[in-house]
RNA sequence: GGGGAAUUAGCUCAGUGGUUUAGAGCACUCGGUUUACAUCCGAGGGGUCGUAGGUUCAAAUCCUACAUUCCCCACCA
């Protein structure tokens, strides 16, 4: 053995043993116990971070200790297509090249996407496989898979059977310019000065910077706690218009900011985020008055088709003729929303999308969903993070599922063209010539060919007739261009992966036993495992959820780009080897709180994997002075040996009877900091500082030796999953009385 | 604005059901080349547990307020 641990010599060797034993491949075994964790799929082109080193390391840990404990131990690979991360990363590719993704037709863009994703696929799961995470590669999944992508559009069609399913209008970011919705990230904000009117609306004055929308208001709302408009809330008041008389309700609600203007919010629903909220919680009418195409659409009367500047224009004069504008303000600096490319305006205009309705009276998806929380048939640790669950569960409403990008799985909905003349197209021409323009117009000068070639999106109306078919219906049909926000399939991620309904795998490993993630996701995540999982099977997902914390930098700040403070793991796993990087980060986080990348603590299990390297080597010298060069010659202990041992041998042994119960105690609460430093102190200060130091002075040593050897390889096996790598490398050096691999190897007992 | 959490040694953090002298790692001081390891060994210094009250025989731990910090969500008509 070398005089030193040399994790680089060793890592890749031992990975191509495990691989060769296969102990990785999970056997369906009606023997065994099954053990099942799904790993949280990382964006299939990217690259491992400190949060994702972490997960598997905790992961890893578990797996590797059910495995030895005898479970049928699964741990289910994959990747997640990461639906607009993955589109934006690639958008920033094109515009390299002095492209967009408006200069292509959908099919297209979502080929190159594809082409660009399987490119850099390989780097995350070489990562995966270096970090010695022992996933079961046989079984991988990546959530654009065929079989994949079948489960999630089969789950769709049963909720449209069973009534879960609706279309309805959502505010969404909407540019006139290229005829597309964008996400809230492609929106940037512009500084601009615009006049702020205050506007009469009979007894009660509001200040706005867009009058043109007082025709898409259903109320007028106050904050609850606002003295000066108390008796005005729940009236109704009356004034003049430029429609004509009007009235409006007054509402309560604490978004109101009494400090701005005057304290009194026009609420139009159809045009402004917080109002639609505000609509929500208040149950307002939505009253769309601007149209995709630019301009007012019919509900705003007389003003309908003018473009929306031109509105502004018009009822501003057409209030001040009726004395309604009390003043304005011409120096009011705001931030407006524009795209990211061009930084032309964006309008919020509700669209049709696809929902979920999450408490349908007879196929809830919320009630059980809490339910089995509240019962523990879910348990989450640590559980002071349970109220996040449970509030925001209790506080969801219906999902929007649908989302207006490419890259992802498209709702399995079509379109009849001639019966859905309203619907709005976006295409390329034959040419390549940008066309947008409603169906009914455009099949005059089109065929539906030329419009399907070159289609990019599709928006219709919510009364527009669909078919749902994971597969065209026929001839004249056209598919909704809409697709999976990526939690409705990474929702049944735990399903998809274990080939729900009709697999072997999904009847033995289901429900799996733990799911392991980032805190942050529990709502987003989670929660919609939690609702599918039961809505498909009856069952939870999983049993238990354990959420770890968030790794700030070094400093103590969140990691960003901006602030140049990102940690590469592999410089990490480079110098100090995996690992220390694992155990290092592992034993940051005691509690499942955040922590500072805890460097320190890495290059101190770096020192401790040296440690044990020389303890081993120490033990191998001096066993071999006293001629015990085989498993043989060791005097183990036992009821006979006992007779010859001395209080030291005694006392070594009940240590090591004391560490095997703590580690699995606290193994058992996932107080994983504990368990590792507790081996640590055990192994370092009581077996090499003492132990070692007091058989090194003996005369005869044999019985003794023969305690070492039960305690060290005894002590690797409760190290291995927390470091599986140096623990290998050891266990191949000592006599052992068979050739089983320590990552086969049982688990100790107490 | 809504929600979650933190504040313990110079630094980074443990302290899980309320009980001896409040622990660890790093850093620091002193002393060590003994059959492996200087990525080592031995000894040591360092804390009125954020502040102020309260409950109790007993509080870092439970309760209340305040201060400071961090994070999540929603973000200004």
């Amino acid at each position: 053995m070398d005089s030193k641990f040399e994790h680089k010599k060793i890592e890749e060797k031992i990975l191509k043993r495990w691989e060769e034993g296969n102990y990785f491949h999970a056997e369906r075994d009606p023997k065994k116990k099954p053990f099942t964790i799904v790993l949280p799929p990382p964006n299939a082109s990217g690259k491992m971070h400190t949060g994702n080193v972490l997960m598997i390391a905790i992961e890893d840990l578990l797996i590797r200790w059910k495995r030895m404990q005898g479970y049928s131990a699964l741990w289910l690979p994959g990747t997640d297509h990461a639906g607009f991360e993955t589109q934006t990363t690639f958008e920033r590719e094109l515009r390299k090249k002095g492209k967009s993704r408006f200069d292509y037709d959908r099919n297209t863009l979502y080929s190159m996407i594809w082409n660009f994703v399987q490119e850099n696929k390989g780097l995350i799961e070489t990562q995966i496989r270096q970090m010695g995470a022992s996933v079961d590669w046989s079984r991988y999944t990546f959530t654009l898979d065929n079989d994949a992508v079948d489960i999630v559009l089969s789950t769709f069609e049963k909720m449209e059977k069973e009534g879960l399913v609706y279309r309805d209008d959502y505010v969404v970011n909407y540019s006139f310019k290229w005829g597309t919705t964008f996400s809230d990230a492609e929106i940037t904000f512009k500084e601009r000065k615009d006049p702020l009117y205050y506007i009469k609306y009979g007894p009660l004055t509001v200040a706005t910077v867009r009058p043109e929308t007082k025709l898409g208001d259903t109320a007028l709302a106050v904050n609850p706690k606002d003295k000066r408009y108390k008796n005005f809330v729940g009236k109704v008041i009356e004034f003049e218009d430029v429609t004509g008389p009007n009235s409006l309700k007054v509402i309560a609600d604490s978004y109101v900011d009494p400090k701005f203007g005057t304290g009194v919010l026009k609420v139009t629903p159809a045009h402004d985020k917080n109002d639609f909220e505000i609509g929500i919680r208040h149950g307002l009418e939505v009253k769309n008055v601007i149209s995709t195409d630019g301009r007012m659409s019919a509900n705003a009367g007389k003003y309908a088709d003018l473009k929306v500047l031109e509105a502004r224009k018009q009822i501003t004069e057409d209030l001040q003729a009726l004395g309604s504008i009390e003043k304005i303000d011409e120096s009011y600096e705001h931030l407006v929303p524009v795209d990211y490319r061009s930084e032309d305006y964006i309008e919020q205009l509700v669209l049709p999308n696809w929902f979920i309705k999450v408490d349908h009276p007879k196929k809830s998806l919320k009630k059980p969903a809490l339910d089995v929380v509240k019962q523990k048939k879910l348990k989450i640790f640590p559980k002071w993070r349970e109220i996040t669950y449970t509030r925001w569960v209790e506080n969801m409403h219906d999902w929007a599922i649908s989302r207006q990008v490419v890259w992802g799985i498209r709702v399995p909905a079509w379109y009849k063209l001639d019966e859905n003349p309203e619907i709005t197209l976006a295409f390329l021409d034959d040419t390549g010539n940008f066309i947008t323009g409603k169906a009914g117009e455009l099949l005059k000068d089109y065929s539906l060919e030329t419009i399907e070639k070159g289609l990019q999106t599709l928006y219709a109306p919510k009364s527009s007739k669909y078919v749902v078919s994971k597969t065209s219906p026929g001839t004249g049909y056209l598919q909704e261009t809409d697709t999976f926000d990526t939690w409705f399939s990474s929702g049944q991620w735990p399903l998809v992966t274990l080939r729900y309904p009709n697999s072997e795998d999904y009847k033995y490993y289901y429900p799996t036993s733990v799911l392991e993630t980032g805190w942050e996701i529990v709502t987003r995540w989670v929660s919609r495992m939690v609702m599918f999982g039961i809505y498909l099977t009856g069952d939870v997902p999983f049993h238990e959820v354990y959420l770890h914390g968030h790794i700030r930098a070094i400093d103590g700040k969140k990691m960003s780009k901006s602030l140049g403070n990102v940690i590469n793991p592999e410089e990490y796993m480079e110098k100090y080897g995996v690992d220390a990087l694992r155990m290092g980060l592992i034993s940051g986080t005691a509690n499942g709180k955040d922590f500072n990348f805890p460097r320190d603590k890495i290059i101190g299990y770096r020192n401790f994997a040296n440690k044990i390297w020389n303890m081993t080597r120490f033990m191998l010298m001096m066993m071999e002075k006293e001629d015990i060069t085989k498993y043989a010659d060791l005097i183990l202990p036992s009821k006979e040996a006992e007779k010859a041992m001395s209080k030291k041998d005694k006392e070594v042994l009940k240590g090591l009877e004391g560490l095997i119960k703590k580690v699995d105690k606290n193994l058992v609460k996932y107080r994983f900091a504990d368990a590792g430093e507790d081996i640590y102190q055990f192994m370092w200060h009581e077996v090499a500082d003492n132990y070692i130091e007091h058989v090194k002075n003996l005369e005869d040593k044999k019985v003794s030796l023969g305690v070492l050897h039960h305690v060290m390889t005894e002590c690797l096996k409760l190290l291995h999953p927390f470091m599986p790598f140096v623990t290998e490398a050891i266990w191949q050096e000592i006599p052992r009385a068979d050739s089983v691999d320590l990552a086969a190897s049982p688990w100790p007992q107490a």
